[in-house]
Parts: structure tokens; C-alpha cells; sequence
DNA sequence: ACGATGATGAAC
DNA sequence: TTCATCATCGTA
């Protein structure tokens, strides 16, 4: 075990995104996460791919949010402590991947829609092999799924906002920017790294 | 434009 | 217990 290894092995660790980076309102922590690497743990082996598309739902005001109606059996986990996986299944296939911000009793959620190549947030999950197991895990090598800084540079030019998408029986909040896209042309960030 | 496919939550 | 709905995706 050298110090080598050691050293290469704490900066890894330095750089995992921890609770507290969650514990903040949905919508700052939305923008902070483009360019932000989801990692995943499957086997033996490692995949990471940047984050590039993200959506806000945010507390029980929120038409859109699974909060709006109270508190129930699937959405419990929004009520919790930031930093804890939110993962449900809709569409009778399909598995969402949502990370809890803000403080204990104020549910809100964080959608990831994006990740590398993978564009829509059915399509991550099944790349990722992520359903229902990770529900209300804490983000963390232990569970086997979490958020790094790799230190990529995501200027606000970089940064589209857009109305969610799917949820137009939310009316009025429909219509809110809730919806982080990073441009596509953000390649140069990974090439650096 | 639509069907797949099943959990969820509200109503009865 | 029933029923409409659903933070989607692939095919047409």
C-alpha cells in the first residue's frame, strides 16, 4: 500500500460530492450540477458521464412536485434529509432517477434528465442499471451511485433554461424554468480533463 | 400519433 | 376494489 495509491485514492474521495452540497434550495443546486459527474458503481467496474440535463421540483407549492398532495409511501423520501436518492417507476417501465435537496421536511428533488451520451432520464436509468433498490439511499460510494467535481468549467452562456417537460397538468407551474440543459458544444471541458 | 405496461393514490 | 393517471420511449 503505498502512498502513491493512497494519495490518488483521497483525492478521488475529496471530490465526491457529499450531503451538505445538497442541502440547499433546488434550484441552486440544479444549476451547480451541470457539468457535475454522476458515477456508478456496477461490479467491478466504474461509469461516470457529466451531467447535462436537470430538473427542479420544488416543495409542496410546486403543482408539478409528487409532494404537492402531501406526503405518501412513494414520495416520503423528498421529505428527508438532501442527499438521498429518490428513484421511482412510472409508465409501468420506466425508472427516474431524482437526488433530494434542501432541508429535512421541505420536500424537493432534483430530476436527472441527461448524462454523456445519454439524453432522457429512462434512458440513464437503464444504462445504469438504477431502479428501486436505490430508493432513499444516501449518495456515496457505499450505495454504489454518486456525484463527483471534476473541476469542468460551466460558464452561464453554457446554461439553457426551459419549462419542464411532461408535467402541463401542473398549469401555471408548468411554465416555470425549472429545466437546466447544458449546450452540447461543452466537449472541450471533458477533452481537458 | 399511439401503444406498451404496472405502480400509485384517490374515490367509492 | 376499481379506475384514471402517469416527471417516458420506440415505432409509425
Amino acid at each position: 500500500m503505498s502512498t502513491n495509491a493512497d494519495n490518488v485514492y483521497n483525492l478521488d474521495v475529496a471530490r465526491i460530492l457529499s450531503p451538505a452540497f445538497f442541502n440547499r434550495p433546488a434550484l441552486t443546486v440544479a444549476r451547480s450540477l451541470l457539468g457535475k459527474y454522476l458515477v456508478r458503481r456496477i461490479g467491478r467496474k466504474t461509469v461516470a458521464a457529466m451531467i447535462t440535463e436537470v430538473e427542479a421540483y420544488d416543495g409542496h407549492l410546486d403543482k408539478a412536485c409528487h409532494a404537492h398532495r402531501g406526503k405518501t409511501p412513494r414520495n416520503a423520501v423528498m421529505f428527508g434529509p438532501a442527499g438521498h436518492w429518490y428513484v421511482y417507476f412510472v409508465y409501468g417501465m420506466h425508472w427516474m432517477l431524482n437526488i433530494v435537496t434542501g432541508p429535512k421536511d421541505y420536500p424537493a428533488a432534483l430530476l436527472i434528465r441527461g448524462v454523456g451520451k445519454w439524453n432522457g432520464p429512462a434512458k440513464l436509468t437503464k444504462a445504469l442499471k438504477i431502479n428501486g433498490s436505490l430508493n432513499g439511499k444516501m449518495t456515496g460510494r457505499k450505495s454504489g451511485l454518486w456525484i463527483e467535481d471534476r473541476r469542468v468549467e460551466v460558464p452561464e452562456k453554457s446554461i439553457r433554461r426551459t419549462p419542464r417537460i411532461g408535467v402541463a397538468y401542473a398549469k401555471e407551474w408548468a411554465r416555470k424554468p425549472y429545466r437546466f440543459v447544458l449546450a452540447r458544444n461543452l466537449d472541450f471541458a471533458t477533452a481537458a480533463d
